[in-house]
RNA sequence: GGGAGUUUAGCUCAGUUGGUUCAGAGCACCUGCCUUACAAGCAGGGGGUCACUGGUUCGAGCCCAGUAACUCCCACCA
């Protein structure tokens, strides 16, 4: 069979996973075996892939193919998130371009265009996923604005309101004048922001030609002022306490307040306080009972409250206010000024906190359970300098915004009865008309008198029962699939999301269920450049993943992104990573080729082949049961580098090429078989990382049974390996290195016109018997036929001194100078060590405190020097001087 | 302002309860090789006062204290 000189990927990547799917293998159903369940963090339903999915899906992947071939009863739910102000920004944008406001539509209408959208564009990213090789069970894929998804959300508002969890209230929230939305403290992003302090002067009332002067850099919001407040031990003011004074241009009488709050560092100590426009002025307003003026429209501009400016927008007024205040000759001074402003994550407005009436969700008390499994170890986040973060969270939780003034989502299902400010909260009209009915004794009411409130629910309070309600845990409680997968096993996520999502699905895991919802949260770093700046659309540094996957196939990329990503740290993307991906995955293709390409002999294996064989799989279990344990850790790159350096190093540069036939000949059949064993239990380990080219190989080493695949076969049980055979061989490789060094290094001090010698090596060695044993394997790697035991030093021959053996190489020219300056070296270096061992086991301290295991390991030590030594010494006094 | 974390080779990181010759890995780099599986390769090599200062200990990369730099999270002082 002629088989390419190099891997490429295209079709067979293709090929493979459309057999995958035809033969459903990804499919799962409850059975009698143990289930290994993820539930996937549904990607945004407008996204496309990027970098940070790729991380973030193959890690999952990886997991979920290594449990599969583990025998787990494998599932892993992929799905979207219908991401409410994402979705519906686009959606606006969309019907924007097309010259349809949203202001002039119907909300049915609205909807209508973004559901449309949705089935067009939405949920690419999970064609493209495939792509990657995830092995997810598409039959099983959700979407968090399903039908019965829905009912979940729904049923759970309910529910959690009729534990008088959630409440209705006006609260100071994070106000987006662009899309004009409440968002949570979450969505809030604040910058360092340039902007200026206005010095501004209040009269105060009944004393002329006297003024209190505030610094703020929001001079627009004067128009609300309430009060002025100062420090009640502030003596510069202490004339002020009791007095009123007027707010500039609009002339309201305010009182002057003292309020410890008050930084009297800072500015003039004096602080006017607009109890609509800041969350501290509010708390203020609260303790001082002061009045609430809200001087801004919900688009940002002037309210009719504000008396001036009406309806012009903020930032105008700011500037407009500074100039009006400035011919009044109530501006004292401006100064330029740095400070954090917070902006929206979505449209990057700058977020105004604004008093509405929204919906709340209390934490304190339902978060009790999910703070204390973290904490208890019921559940583990990994890595664990992550529990900290999340302690102090769960410490200082606050009540969450759950209402989004939206329409794309979950509209919250709350009935005000018109005519009065009663409502009520239902699953559905009809519930809420019976609802209703009773609580205002009136039997005649109809839909007609009901009032949906227009607000959708944060696209978090969907999420946040993902794991639940993939397998329809609320609205078919205690079905078998839920009882069979719930609670799925781990979570792969970015910590960025931990408060968003993580912590809520822990919440209401135990508030739903009463069982945590997943078991481990493996939370992936960040995917950076190489200069450490994230990736990202507006700087151009990401690439894109379908690109890559094309160029380096989906196992060079997969590799590439693993190689380097221990959990929790940031991964800085190179493209040398899914080179040295690819050239993995070519390194595995060309060991195929090699295998593949040998004619057979029915001789039986020579006794070279049977050691190899033997040493081959004794490492192939050691390392086996060192990759298990990574797994087991959570250490999936070093699991990865371990399968590289099983595979490259041991199998293609060592063991293939210990048993690989001189050229034109065949290799024993036994051997060969043998061979595609052990081929194929590297390949089981390769598979969960490199799933296509794993098994094209497998596919091709062997005649296959149809609907075999190494995606399903069953991984190999480890066994003890041979630990005896396997220090040999170590003796035998670091034997042939370091002869392979002394040669080259003396070969190139030889002069360029001295006869070409071959190598010879005589041997002085106590361990000569292991020499002797493996004498074939020495030969060939060292290309030579005279390996011979001696006593003597042969004349005209170099030592290489490997411990206590000695290794003669005859050399035309031997350099003697140099020897010996390196046994002076070595005898130094001996010497110092010695001398630092002895200290250690003369130091009645160190004898009598450390343990057995310690002095003993020391006494080794201090015998083998001295060995050493000893041999060096002998060396040194024959060279004579 | 509050909290957490990091600092080991040029880069990215391991280094498990302090104890072998413990200072490691991969990549990058340097040298020599187109040896018929693979130059996307083979063979070999050079790189580090484990951030700094002190302490505990028979013994410290590892424990403690302080210092410095950086990162992240939370809060949001007008």
């Amino acid at each position: 069979m002629n088989i390419s000189a190099k891997y490429s990927p295209g079709d067979i990547e293709d090929k493979w996973y459309s057999a995958w799917m035809e033969a459903k293998i990804f499919k799962s159903i409850p059975d009698d075996r143990q289930p290994y369940t993820i539930a996937i963090p549904p990607p945004n339903v407008t996204g496309i892939l990027h970098m940070g999915h790729v991380l973030n899906n193959t890690l999952q992947d990886v997991l979920i193919r290594r449990k599969r071939m583990e025998g787990y009863n494998a599932c892993w739910v992929p799905g979207t998130d219908h991401a409410s102000i994402a979705t519906e920004a686009k959606v606006v944008k969309l019907l924007a371009d097309q010259g349809i406001a949203k202001t002039d539509m119907s909300r049915e209408d609205f909807l209508k265009h973004a559901f449309a959208w949705k089935e067009k564009y939405g949920g690419i990213i999970l064609q493209q996923l495939k792509k990657l090789g995830a092995s997810c069970d598409w039959d099983r894929t959700a979407f968090t604005m399903d039908e019965e998804y829905s009912d979940s959300v729904i049923k759970v508002f309910c529910d959690l309101y009729e534990k008088g969890y959630v409440y209705r209230g006006i609260r100071m929230v994070n106000w987006d004048p662009s899309a004009q939305t409440a968002v949570s403290d979450e969505e809030v992003i604040y910058r360092d922001t340039p902007g200026k302090l206005y010095h501004v002067r209040y009269p105060i009332q009944g004393s002329e030609g006297e003024f209190v002067t505030i610094a703020t850099t929001r001079p627009e919001t004067i128009l609300g002022d309430t009060a002025i407040a100062i420090h009640p031990e502030d003596t510069r003011y202490t004339h002020l306490h009791g007095k009123f004074a007027l707010v500039p241009l609009i002339n309201r009488l305010i009182p002057i307040i003292t309020d410890t709050y008050v930084d009297r560092e800072f500015g003039t100590g004096c602080l006017k306080v607009t109890p609509a426009h800041d969350i501290n002025d509010y708390e203020i307003g609260i303790r001082h009972n002061l009045p609430v003026i809200d001087a801004l429209n919900p688009n940002g501009t002037i309210s009719p409250a504000g008396e001036l400016y009406i309806g012009k927008d903020r930032f105008f007024v700011r500037k407009q206010i500074a100039k009006d205040l400035e011919e009044r000759g109530l501006l004292a001074k401006t100064e330029e000024y740095r400070h954090s402003v917070g902006y929206s994550e979505r449209t990057d407005a700058a977020i105004e906190p604004r008093l509405s009436m929204q919906w709340f969700l209390k934490m304190k008390e339902i978060s009790q359970p999910a703070y204390k499994a973290v904490v208890e170890g019921e559940l583990n986040l990994i890595p664990d300098k992550f529990v900290n973060t999340y302690k102090h969270w769960m410490e200082n939780v606050r009540d969450w915004c759950l209402s989004r003034q939206l329409w794309w989502g979950h509209r919250i299902p709350a009935y005000y009865i018109k005519g009065s400010s009663q409502f009520v909260v239902a699953t559905h009209e009809s519930e809420a008309l019976e609802k209703a009915k009773i609580k205002t004794g009136n039997a005649q009411l109809t839909l007609n008198d009901l009032q949906q409130d227009p607000d959708v629910l944060d696209t978090w309070a969907s999420s946040w029962l993902w794991p639940i309600s993939i397998f329809h845990g609320l609205t078919r409680p205690g079905n078998p699939e839920f009882n069979y997968y719930y609670p799925t096993n781990d979570l792969v996520t970015a910590p960025e999301i931990l408060f968003f999502w993580v912590a809520r699905m822990i919440i209401a895991g135990y508030e739903y269920t009463g069982k945590k919802p997943f078991t481990n949260v493996y939370l992936t770093g960040i995917v950076r450049d190489d200069k450490r700046r994230k990736m990202s659309k507006q700087l151009g540094n990401s690439p894109d993943p379908l690109d890559l996957i094309e160029q380096y196939g989906a196992d060079g990329v997969r590799v590439g992104m693993l190689l380097s990503s221990p959990a929790g740290n940031d991964l800085l993307y190179k493209e040398a990573l899914v080179e040295q991906g690819r050239n993995f995955a070519n390194k595995i293709w060309n060991a195929y080729r090699l295998v593949n390409g040998w004619t057979t002999s029915p001789a039986s294996p020579s006794a070279q082949d049977g050691v190899a064989l033997h040493w081959m799989n004794a490492r192939l279990n050691e390392s086996a049961a060192e990759i298990r344990d990574h797994f087991s850790k959570f250490r999936i790159s070093d699991a990865l580098m371990s399968v590289y350096k099983l595979v490259w190093d041991d199998f293609c540069n060592w063991f293939l090429e210990m048993i690989k036939p001189p050229q034109g000949e065949s290799v024993s059949a036994e051997t060969l078989s043998k061979t595609v064993e052990l081929f194929e239990k590297c390949l089981q380990l390769v598979h969960p990382f490199m799933p296509f080219l794993s098994e094209e190989i497998w596919q091709g080493l062997k005649t296959r049974k149809p609907g075999a695949f190494i995606a399903i076969e069953r991984l190999f049980t480890e066994v003890a390996p041979d630990t005896g055979l396997l220090k040999n061989l170590e003796l035998i490789r670091s034997t042939i290195t370091e002869v392979r060094a002394y040669w080259n290094d003396q070969r190139s001090k030889q002069a360029a016109d001295s006869e070409k010698q071959d190598l010879e090596l005589y041997i002085k060695s106590e361990n000569q018997a292991v020499f002797q044993k493996y004498l074939a394997i020495l030969k060939k790697f060292l290309r030579t036929d005279t390996v011979v035991f001696v006593q003597e030093k042969p004349d005209g021959a170099g030592t290489l001194q490997i411990g206590t053996t000695e290794i003669y190489i005859p050399l035309p020219k031997l350099d003697v100078a140099d020897e010996k300056t390196k046994i002076l070296e070595d005898i130094d270096y001996f010497e110092g060590f010695l001398l630092k061992v002895n200290k250690n086991l003369q130091n009645e301290r160190f004898v009598s405190n450390a343990p057995a295991q310690v002095i003993q390991n020391e006494r080794q030590k201090q015998s083998d020097a001295e060995a050493k030594l000893k041999l060096l010494r002998e060396r040194l006094a024959e060279m004579g001087s």
